[in-house]
DNA sequence: CGACTTTGACCTGCGC
DNA sequence: GCGCAGGTCAAAGTCG
């Protein structure tokens, strides 16, 4: 592995937005980001400790630093890191605004082009080299980067030329300067307002999460009752938790389990209320729950953080592709179940499914696919409730049409694909929906581990611009119900198990079977 | 030499 | 009962 390439990049963002930030830097990317450093507030193990073989050594400390280094992609590892340290916020309004309703600041050019550039060159040139870099090398893609640099430089010189302005008072300051500085000003007590409110948003959704997590925590005192309440066949609790050991069966499911009567399976509101119905769904309990997921890529197969092994191969009727089938290997015993397949239509699209149950932690990479899909899983079953948590899901999963998200009742076993091939614009809260557990687990401190991998495999196909990016984000960061959504996403990764993820995980990595356990 | 992949044989369920 | 298809097993081959 060659030298460390450092582009700095400073996002002078809150934590909150730093998760927005780093998940449309990762889709866009379309990298592997291993996580190097948090914030010192998060007392998160040294990042040295960790993944020191893929980034060749580790950087070091900065309490106000998230520092991440792409191991994924050819040439030599990039550190991207994102600074929480300073004073100043942008706020998701600014940052998105351009896409959200044509103003703020990142979408606009710098208050004072001339200013700035004068400023960089006294005073901040490592950021506008920083700037010339990226925008020399367009490595990253990411237009925000550069153009934050500018912001940060521009307001940065407000506060210098303020301070500055105490000692030299109307003295030789171009009037023209005063009137920038003032608009600098304007716009920073707006940033600071909406920074404001970002905090109150965050602050609502801190407290839904731990009301949910006590929520949880009593259910789980009555897991029997829960299922009963929640009308939810005991499979898809075995999605969430892991260690169940109601899904320790792993017999195939085509020897030893019967024929399923998907369409009772809780999706369709009138059936559900009879007991015969509800007899029908505590047998899909023994049936598994597959999650389809529909990717381009290139690769042979998607990576979604876990370790396969692959046991056969076949070719399956009606598609002159051949299906692969892989077995978790992470840990002995485990049940989970792949099976990859390109599509005969567009063999660019790759098809995974995923059966079963984790009985083992999961990296947070993988956690973070096993609960966007696990919420898949569970939007398939709950749908037929009145639960809002499954509304939820499924008004994101599925917001105008079956396109993104398909329930099947036609396989042989309930089964949800998510469709990773739609154009994201079409639905820029499923792109979301896709990847906030890792986002909310590495800034909430659900990141036990401190490596993070984004999905790079899983997203490399999906064609996603940066702008398109900066839309989701707006979308999200302005939705009224986006505390509600991610409360549904919340809800997801503790139902997934608060150390490890379960059901399904949707990351694979082509070069990651490398586990013992061997069938000689 | 161990771990992993390949691939043909085998098992099981299901439809006719 | 038979054939088909999906899924799994396990010996052989490959690789580092």
């Amino acid at each position: 592995m060659g030298k460390v390439v450092e582009n700095r990049v400073n996002i002078l963002a809150n934590d909150w937005f730093l998760g927005l930030l780093f998940n449309a830097i990762s889709i866009s990317h379309a990298k592997t980001w291993t996580l190097l450093q948090l914030p010192s507030k998060y007392s998160h193990p040294s990042p040295a400790t960790v993944d020191s073989s893929n980034s060749g050594e580790a950087t070091s400390t900065n309490g106000g630093q998230v520092r991440y280094m792409d191991t994924g992609g050819g040439g030599g590892p990039e550190v991207l890191t994102l600074d929480t340290s300073a004073p100043i916020f942008l706020s998701s309004s600014s940052l998105t605004a351009g896409a959200a309703h044509g103003r703020g600041v990142l979408n606009q050019k710098p208050p004072s082009t001339p200013l700035a550039s004068g400023v960089e060159m006294d005073f901040f040139a490592s950021e506008k080299e920083a700037a010339t870099t990226a925008a020399s090398e367009n490595h990253h893609g990411f237009q925000v980067k550069k153009e934050a640099v500018a912001i940060q430089t521009a307001l940065q010189l407000g506060n210098a030329r303020s301070s500055d302005a105490s000692n030299t008072v109307d003295d030789g300051m171009p009037k023209e300067d005063h009137n920038e500085l003032a608009a600098i000003r304007a716009e920073l007590a707006r940033m600071k307002e909406e920074n404001e409110k970002l905090r109150e948003i965050l602050s609502k959704v801190s407290n839904d999460y731990k009301a949910l997590q006590m929520h949880l925590a009593a259910l789980m005192q009555q897991p029997q009752q829960f299922a009963k309440d929640k009308m939810l066949p005991r499979q898809f609790m075995d999605l969430a938790p892991v260690n169940s050991p109601s899904n320790s069966s792993t017999a195939s499911p085509g020897r030893s389990v019967s024929p399923p009567e998907v369409g009772s399976v809780g999706l369709d509101p009138g059936k559900a209320s009879t007991s015969s119905d509800q007899q029908a769904s505590q047998e899909a309990t023994f049936r598994k729950t597959r999650v389809s997921v529909r990717a381009r890529s290139e690769a042979p197969m998607i990576a979604d953080g876990c370790q396969w092994r692959k046991y056969g191969q076949k070719i399956a009727k009606g598609n002159p592709c051949p299906r692969a089938y892989y077995r978790c290997t992470m840990a002995a015993g485990c049940p989970v179940r792949k099976q990859v397949q390109r599509c005969a239509e567009d063999r660019s699209v790759l098809v995974t499914t995923y059966e079963g149950t984790h009985n083992h932690p999961l990296p947070p990479p993988a956690m973070a696919m096993a609960s966007t899909t696990s919420a898949a899983a569970t939007m398939l079953l709950s749908g037929s409730t009145s639960s809002a948590d499954g509304m939820m899901l499924a008004n994101y999963l599925l917001p105008s049409s079956s396109s993104m998200a398909a329930l099947s009742a036609s396989a042989p076993f309930p089964s949800v694909t998510l469709d990773l091939t739609q154009p994201p614009s079409a639905n820029p809260l499923l792109q979301y929906q896709l990847r906030p557990p890792a986002t909310f687990a590495s800034l909430f401190g659900g990141a036990s581990r401190a490596q993070y991998h984004s999905n790079q495999s899983t997203f490399s196909g999906l064609q996603v611009s940066p702008e398109t990016v900066t839309a989701a984000t707006a979308a999200i960061t302005r939705d009224p119900k986006f505390t509600a959504a991610l409360t549904a996403a919340i809800k997801s990764i503790i139902g997934g198990g608060q150390e490890a993820a379960a059901g399904t995980a949707d990351r694979g990595d082509s070069g990651g079977n490398d586990v013992s356990g061997g069938q000689k």
